[in-house]
DNA sequence: GTGAAAGCGCTAACAG
DNA sequence: CTGTTAGCGCTTTCAC
């Protein structure tokens, strides 16, 4: 049942633990080339595996890396871990996954268990803009690594990954006017989630560059979940106010409201019409009536992996801001080209 | 930057550090309690953090449990790991989280990964049924015991917790036949998840319950993805069959059905009745025509988390199958009348 | 090139 | 009740 020690091994051979140590750790300059060999060999025979917390604690190391989602009913934070997982795994690094269920406590408290689990980097998408602010400062301060990815927070020194939410939000509202609406509902996100404001500055702008005027009852919270934007569209329909297009801030919220109207007797592509930002191919696919463009979530994975193992490998690099464009082609779009 | 260890709380009192091990560990019967106090205190002044490694190395034990699940597409996944994290952290386990994306090659790697990282246990639900059934033997013969959720397998000596696939199925159909329906497509699930077959049984006993003809031609292979349904039902229609429900076997594969018989204009409650499994409130949500019934996740993930670690503590604990019955109350079917 | 020895932080006998 | 001691498995000086 126990398994096999470099110990063994030596004793097996009858030489040294630390010459057996230095071949398995791939030190050909120190460790005749025949002697590595029938190290090697052995150990492959003896089923050695090396025992990774012995070497953390000799080396001073936890080899863990933690994560901060906000969700879970999107699959776009899934695919984001098991993108990261897959990057992080290949240098050798474990994953801590924790889910902050967009409460800032609770994202508190996943942080300082991250840290107790002596994590050697966060990527965290945080569920509040500055709430836990002073919390981030302070584990940066301890010499742990944060990127923060898909979620802008202010006044950070650390190195963010995020999409160009604004162009994103430009590029489906701009999609709805040429499509012939003229009247658009938008449900806009929290002020304190970075995109909220971002995509409602696309909506904003798409409306001017169309001379479209702005009319701020469009505007309406649309929450997160599906039974906040179906309650969103509810109260806005309540107030007798025409409308023939919606842009919704999440995906859920935006099936929530589309649930609504459907019960309500709207005819989703003809009476109105539908769009948001998805994180998944998922919503497209089974919802064809609701426009989506894709984010690019593999990309910004790896991104942020390589920048926080960077930041690991010397604590003084310096820290990044990455914008990543999404799949919208530039020609699609006329925003750019003004 | 270095942390305190306890060998710098005993230096700061005069003491030893097994008096401080022990009192940090709560061991009341064997420390004064005004020792005890003055330690806790001075710990806790000094941000004394204990070293998991050091532990874990001591006691030759990792606290990591693997979790393997097949597809992050649906929620179900995501929920169950929330739940079954939160169970395990309490008990002070860390979680590795690995998704085999319904291959099972991919999934015999991911074992082999967990089998390294020195998991003390792994929740999985396999992606076929008997692929890689003699290396789950290997891994329990190891000592690593292994508890199966909703996915069960065959022949193997491990707990299981799964769900009544075959009583829900039932039920289900039960509500087409009883709203109407009298021409009802199976898009049945591949032969190796064991829910395939189990949903599919409940289909034909709920047929045969109402005295309606079974006609293999309306089972078609559904699929596991949104594209899949989709295609499936398109290629049944292209036979120009009649049929007035559906009941499909994932939640995703009947929403890609759902979007394909939309686009064909095919009004969904009116033309067609639709039903499936749902791992989430989400599908009933957004989706008030595809009627589902909602998949008891934090119980299974709860037992199934209270099973492997009483495995753990005990490896020669009896193994148990559970078939959880979900949300469906007797008095609604009449399968248990019977 | 190789070996001997120290030590990472902690726990668990064993003595007292 | 408390201290002493011996490791867990590994890396890494420092000798030879």
């Amino acid at each position: 049942m126990k398994s096999t020690t470099i110990i063994d091994i030596a004793k097996e051979l009858g030489i040294s633990k630390s010459t057996v140590s230095r071949a398995l750790s791939g030190d050909t300059h120190n460790v005749k080339p025949e002697t590595m060999k029938i190290i090697c060999e052995t150990a492959k025979r003896m089923g050695y595996q090396r025992n990774e917390m012995a070497v953390n604690l000799r080396r001073q190391t936890t080899r863990n890396i933690g994560i901060i989602i906000p969700e879970v009913v999107t699959s776009f934070f899934m695919n984001f871990i098991q993108q990261a997982q897959k990057e992080l795994r290949k240098q050798g690094y474990r994953t801590i996954i924790a889910v902050s269920n967009e409460n800032p406590e609770l994202e508190a408290e996943n942080l300082q268990m991250l840290e107790q689990c002596r994590v050697e980097g966060i990527l965290i998408s945080v569920c509040h803009k500055n709430k836990n602010a002073s919390l981030y400062t302070s584990i940066v301060r301890h010499g742990i690594p944060i990127v923060f990815f898909d979620r802008r927070v202010e006044g950070i020194e650390a190195s963010v990954v995020c999409i160009d939410d604004y162009l994103m939000a430009f590029f489906m509202v701009e999609r709805l006017i040429r499509s012939g609406c003229r009247k658009i509902v938008h449900m806009k996100g929290p002020e304190h989630i970075s995109n909220g404001h971002d995509r409602y500055r696309g909506y904003r702008d798409a409306l001017e560059k169309f001379a479209i005027p702005y009319d701020k009852r469009y505007v309406i919270k649309g929450g997160l979940s599906a039974e906040e934007g179906g309650a969103a569209i509810e109260e806005f329909l309540s107030q007798g106010l025409e409308f023939d297009g919606l842009f919704g801030f999440t995906e859920t919220s935006t099936l929530g409201a589309k649930s609504l109207l459907q019960k309500k007797h709207y005819r989703i592509p003809e009476d109105v019409s539908l769009c948001c930002i998805s994180g998944t191919t998922l919503c497209t696919l089974v919802h064809p009536m609701v426009t989506a463009v894709e984010q690019p979530v593999n990309e910004m994975a790896t991104l942020s992996c390589q920048l926080l193992l960077s930041q690991i490998a010397d604590p003084n690099v310096a820290r990044e801001s990455v914008i990543l464009r999404g799949h919208i082609e530039e020609r699609e779009s006329t925003l750019t080209k003004q």
